[in-house]
DNA sequence: GCCGCTTCAGGAAGCGCTTCCAAAATATTT
DNA sequence: AAATATTTTGGAAGCGCTTCCTGAAGCGGC
């Protein structure tokens, strides 16, 4: 059907060879006839055939992203910067999903054995020891993204440092008091931000009760991290804590709206009554008001497909292990008299009156 | 590196056109050297190289998605429900997003011209008309999602009929004067959409004053719908037009909360002093208690994904133009008496107190 | 005019598979 | 037991490209 290196070849009255060296910008070929074999190509309209290049070459210019795809603002964020980080590269990306974490080893199988792709970007997920050693024996780069494993490379958020900075702001605020609600802690991010917040308490004497912390299902998969979790876990907070914290931090921004809900339900004012943070800046954080941890997903994505792109390239061995800041994002929700935030900001709506 | 069909026929000491048909599942092979095949190839960690078996095959069991990437949640419930309608088969989808629409038919070239796939989604992305005839000449199988063009198979929401079922929502709970806010109109949805607000008004004998209609800017791409550009059109609307009208449709939902935000500001309440249907029904559209037209987006994907492996698949010919009708979802935002919806909605969180 | 260089071009081999044709092995019929 | 039909197998050709090796052509210097 289309035309192929030999249409090519032929009407140029030339080899295979000359003309493969004319598309490939080969510097052993006379500007003449490279010059004359483009035009030709062009006139038939010839475009290479992807995949039969990649064979011969070895090389896919492909890279796989492997995604647990819920639908979360994070990982469109995420998948957007990769995307946009790809776009200026001559790398096409290609979408492995796992929405049953069961499969989630054999879709890793796939990626490794079918050998589509020259490198492997994997979010949110944990890497069972015996496939970081599967793919450094494959010799197929990979960088975890939201995850971390000794013998990969990785970006990842400072999750442990954005909690203990949630919990010291709002203990910067007077309060006492704080409670939890946290997503299931088979999620690693959720661990460590635990760990995080109870750092912050210790660091300043308070005491925590293990009844101000709530810790979501991992129903679903999705470890908890969901608005309707947020939800129930604010209705157990309310009923195994009374009276109630002061203060609240919650693990994303997701379930902090389910926390909204179910505090509005139960007459809890916030922040009146309870003053509450939240984890990630997603894009109705500035809707209702809500003071976060501004995840800097944007700069994850981009550095995580620079550092893959190198990998790609044998230009960089090594560790790689880079954690980023979250940033604290001041709103009403804390009910917090400085508002550093910007003025547009301020004029945001906000679930309280 | 990998072992090869070439290691498996040696080490079973059969040749290599018998290790394809026990691993392809051929009849055309004795059971017992298949089992025989099957183990070694077991043994071996053997994988077949897809990209050969595409180059071989002229199949490379690769579907392509078009994709303008903005984060909005339409995308990537779209995205979400075609990768799970695929993950059924034996397909694997590639991404080509674009974010400069100008790079839109590049884009599209390229899809084309590399033969990486056997079939496309172009999502929300108009097709020029040279292009569509490309596409067939090459027996390449595409789909359209939410547009249209005649000679291409498609699947969309009928704009018209949800915003006809909108404004006549807001005319049955007895508004006269109803405006409306809308996407720019270089999208085919938003075109529409007018076209069946302004049905609506005129079988009901209603005037329509143009100073009640904000059309967004089609800035950065979007075609104006984002929160931003409803909160900009919000505040135009505010002051073309006095007194307002109390009635507005908006095209998008994510448009009805920059209108939701602008009207906070402006002091107008919702629903008491204007009556709100947005479009859409994204996630946020619950905890904001907005009454809208419900895109059955999983329904599209599905449907999406099935006619082009259909079509791929060469079962199926003929025209194709789907139109799955949206939903009216009654929340507060309309201040409607009657509430159709279930407790957990009406128990929303909403902006106005 | 010959020699050694350099530059450029042709095309075979190879990437890892499928598929087809012909041949070998086995089964069935006479 | 021979003849024929059927099942099973081997491997060459081909998918469309890159790459390498070889050789031709052009050049300056002697």
């Amino acid at each position: 059907m289309a035309a192929t290196i030999y249409d090519v070849a032929k009407k140029a009255g030339v080899g295979i060879g000359t003309v493969s060296r004319a598309i490939n910008n080969s510097p052993h070929i006379n500007v003449g006839t490279k010059a004359r074999i483009l035009a030709i190509a062009n006139e038939l309209h010839y475009q290479p055939h992807a995949l039969a290049q990649s064979l011969a070459r070895k090389k896919t210019n492909t890279i796989a992203s492997v995604v647990p795809f819920f639908t979360n603002y994070f990982y469109v964020e995420l998948l957007k910067s990769v995307q946009r980080a790809l776009s200026r590269s001559h790398y096409d990306l290609i979408l492995f999903s796992v929405d049953r974490m069961n499969r989630r080893d054999r879709t890793i199988d796939r990626v490794l054995s079918e050998r589509r792709c020259d490198g492997v970007l994997i979010i949110s997920l944990g890497v069972m020891d015996g496939y970081a050693e599967k793919f450094i024996a494959a010799g197929l780069p990979v960088v975890l993204i939201d995850h971390m494993h000794q013998a990969l490379d990785s970006v990842a958020i400072a999750n442990r440092e954005g909690a203990f900075a949630a919990a010291s702001h709002l203990i910067g605020l007077g309060h006492r008091r704080i409670g939890m609600i946290n997503g299931h802690l088979s999620s690693y991010p959720a661990k460590l931000r635990l760990e995080g917040f109870r750092l912050a308490l210790e660091m300043h004497g308070l005491d925590f009760d293990d009844r101000d912390l709530v810790i979501c299902d991992a129903k679903a998969g999705e470890h908890g991290f969901n608005e309707a979790a947020g939800y129930a876990a604010m209705q157990r907070l309310i009923a195994q804590s009374h009276p109630l914290p002061g203060a609240l931090f919650v693990a994303s921004d997701v379930q902090c709206l389910g926390v909204m809900r179910a505090a509005k339900e139960a007459g809890v004012r916030i922040p009146q009554d309870l003053a509450l943070v939240g984890f990630d800046d997603i894009e109705f954080a500035k809707f209702v008001g809500l003071t976060t941890m501004r995840q800097p997903i944007a700069a994850m994505g981009r550095m995580a497909v620079t550092r893959l792109l190198k990998r790609i390239e044998g230009r960089e061995n090594g560790d790689f292990h880079r954690e980023l800041e979250a940033e604290l994002i001041v709103r009403e929700s804390c009910g917090s008299r400085q508002a550093f935030h910007v003025r547009t900001e301020s004029d945001t709506v906000s679930q309280q009156v």
